[in-house]
DNA sequence: ACTTAGGCTTAACGTTTTTTAACAGCGGAC
DNA sequence: GTCCGCTGTTAAAAAACGTTAAGCCTAAGT
């Protein structure tokens, strides 16, 4: 329903800003990257973006610059900046200017895409990105409405079922880390929440076993894996 | 056209209180003034407000915790801060917690009137705000009046009721907090609030049950989350 | 004062979801 | 191969939730 977010990045480090590019395409984005404020500031005007990502320090324009020219022209497009230090009179200038959010170098490619969502969620309110349709192999799967379209109808899953069953997917044929798994879903990784999570990965394997080509795969010591072959 | 907007004001100092109370009224706001975080959690709760402003130092329960608190139950409602000092970790700490502003004793009345114009400018943008009529998937709902006009005529609501309809509605899709949600409506969450709920939860449903595309599901021991399909 | 009605809470019971326990099998280190 | 910690699975126990109805309080009417 709601149409892909467009975002807008403003990142000189080429590594960096090759890697931001893909890691939020590959979350569903669309992102255009500017090596500079100035381009930055030329695609803004031409395209119609929905969110923007700007690293403070770059040559041309700094990220405050161009968020001050954009403001100018968007009071309300959400604004992330990105900064090598915490420094704490940028924050502050960020802040005034605008920023919805800010994020101190080094981050994680995770916390950069939980706050960017938070934002995008706070912003775009109700009408969010809702009824998401995705496939577990053959099997469609609306995580949303918490539903398994199974073969011999359609099975509601439980808040942790859920919640186990959306991360392996959003993490297909990556590891889920077991403990990072634990201290998101169970909030702590003790050995008892460990064990329900091997009761629940057990769940999981019955429910998805009408499609033999679906494999949750135990690395040993390390966590899951979900693999579609 | 847009209809009077409705402050929220909690300050401790009797003078700047009623200093700011007054100003604010003589510039068309509606304004209620809390004396002390806890009743300006009270008041919150039980008006519908379109704006905060909160002092930071407060006995009861101080500017930060209060803001925590609401943005619980209401991601976008827009808060500005006032403290007494220009305390940069404050000042962080209020934006981390989602603040749209920030002022430093001493300021103007202008000053504040400016900053506050400029967020609501920002923020009422599209079409929001006020006392309107909502809707429940597809029946329509006034919280105003407490009114939900089913298809076999008008149901009105009893108090708790409505404010519980009312969290869910504005927070659609998002997680309605068992804890926040019981401190809000019943002002504290021991066993039998929390089973009270459910049961208002099951009148809810009920009530609800005539749009099958409305579901109010629960996140296992976390809340409740309203969801159309 | 007495009664009534409405609204909220408490109780009670059934159901679902999650955790804990128990035991069997596996995997890598030695 | 042997040992020990990790995993797979099932079942029982515990916690959370869903629902209905009875009890209780308060405010309004008589």
């Amino acid at each position: 329903m709601t149409a892909k977010p467009k975002i807008l990045l403003a990142e000189d480090d080429e590594n960096l800003g090759q890697l931001l590019h893909t890691y939020l395409q590959s979350k569903g984005y669309e992102v255009t990257l500017a090596r500079n404020g100035k381009k930055a500031f030329q695609s803004f005007t031409a395209g119609n973006y929905t969110f923007c990502i700007f690293d403070v320090m770059m040559p041309e324009m700094d990220g405050f610059t161009l968020a001050k020219e954009i403001r100018e022209l968007d009071k309300k497009i959400p604004i992330l900046f990105l900064t090598a230090k915490a420094m704490k009179e940028d924050k502050l200038q960020g802040f005034a200017i605008g920023a919805d959010d800010y994020l101190t170098k080094p981050f994680s490619m995770e916390e950069l895409l939980a706050r960017l969502e938070a934002i995008l969620r706070r912003v775009e309110g109700p009408s969010k990105s809702a009824d998401e349709q995705l496939m577990v192999g053959t099997i469609p799967y609306e995580p949303e409405l918490r539903v398994l379209h199974l073969k011999d109808g359609s099975k509601k899953l439980t808040t942790k079922e859920n919640q186990l069953l959306h991360l392996l997917v959003k993490n297909e044929r990556e590891i889920l880390d077991r403990q990072s798994t634990l201290r998101a879903i169970w909030g702590d990784d003790n050995y008892f929440n460990g064990r329900s999570m091997d009761v629940y990965i057990a769940k999981l394997r019955k429910l998805l076993k009408e499609d033999p080509s679906i494999e949750i795969m135990n690395i040993h010591g390390k966590g899951f894996k979900l693999i579609i072959k």
